[in-house]
DNA sequence: TATTTACGGGACTCATTTGGTCCTGTATCC
DNA sequence: GGATACAGGACCAAATGAGTCCCGTAAATA
């Protein structure tokens, strides 16, 4: 049904309570400070089951998102900055690459290849969703702000801010 | 993973085969005339199942995407212009209502609504998505100058594109 | 060094969804 | 009235998803 897991969607819960438990005054903690939250503590604060946030966390920390410590002060923290992480790099992270249809995904071909008519059309589809889940960051995701500014009907100018940020989009300049 | 269901797949396919066969000098052939194509001439076409094709069809036919006739000479037939038929629209036919998480698809709020973090930014997640695939229409997917015009790195320029377009959205309530 | 804590990498189960087929009924044309 | 073609389901096997559990290993501490 055109939805994401619920892998995924846990797993953006459990990001943005990463981002909003790390201290703005600590920027370089993740790799040599101590760990920001263990799976248990994340379980807590998500109020999600242990296993499957545990699950979760192993699928974003082999992905490069997070980082991870072992050991009786371990835990888990991000890899960057949640300005520089992406909302279409997390569902990669957690389920592959995004690709709307079987053949949009590049490998494989199907055997319709040569008398498809639609399978460009689908790879432009595919490109605009990207584009759009690439230019909003786990910063946005945790900035009060950011959801306010966006109203239900504010879906056009939203597009309008899409097409006039510079691809990446990176930092707070939101869409 | 983030994709279409088969079916849906199979439909874009089938209505693409629809819109190309359509002549274009015989606008109003939708209720009056004889119907396009029936399912089996269809599955030919798309090189599909026949009992498969026969499926989607029925389910596009129940959402108003196409028009029936029964009997001898009886078939399917577009009951609108392409160019009115955005991608949105065909999706929604397919498969429901689209929605990313099921906290963005307005019911059934989930037990977590009070402490979740992202639900708004999911809303607008889904909202950017939803407009992207209401601007393409089926007369876009059957043109071959648009496929054209968008090669693989103009992600950029299909978003100004998009964000030129006055919001397709007919009568269809799926935005 | 022994113990405890916590991550790593799986396997495993159960329920749901998908993909696909088939059958019966009804409308239409000749 | 017979042939054609859609309408609406039921049905089934395979795949996927959600969730749990177990065992191994690394790190800190007493």
């Amino acid at each position: 049904m055109f939805r994401l897991s619920r892998v995924t969607d846990y797993g953006i819960v459990i990001l943005a309570e990463l981002a909003r438990h790390r201290p703005e005054d600590e920027p370089a903690e993740s790799i040599s400070g101590t760990p920001s939250l263990n799976a248990r503590e994340l379980a807590e604060r998500a109020d999600l089951p242990l296993p499957m946030v545990s699950k979760v966390l192993k699928t974003l920390t082999r992905a490069g998102v997070l980082e991870s410590q072992r050991g009786t002060k371990g835990g888990y923290s991000l890899a960057r900055d949640p300005e520089e992480l992406t909302v279409s790099a997390m569902i990669a992270a957690l389920e592959g690459p995004l690709a709307l249809t079987q053949c949009s995904d590049g490998e494989a071909a199907c055997d319709l290849e040569a008398t498809c008519a639609v399978k460009s059309p689908w790879l432009i589809i595919n490109r605009v969703v990207q584009n759009s889940l690439a230019s909003i960051t786990l910063a946005d995701l945790t900035n009060p702000g950011f959801a306010a500014q966006h109203t239900p009907l504010a879906g056009l100018a939203q597009l309008q801010t899409l097409a006039d940020a510079p691809a990446k989009t990176t930092s707070d300049e939101v869409l």
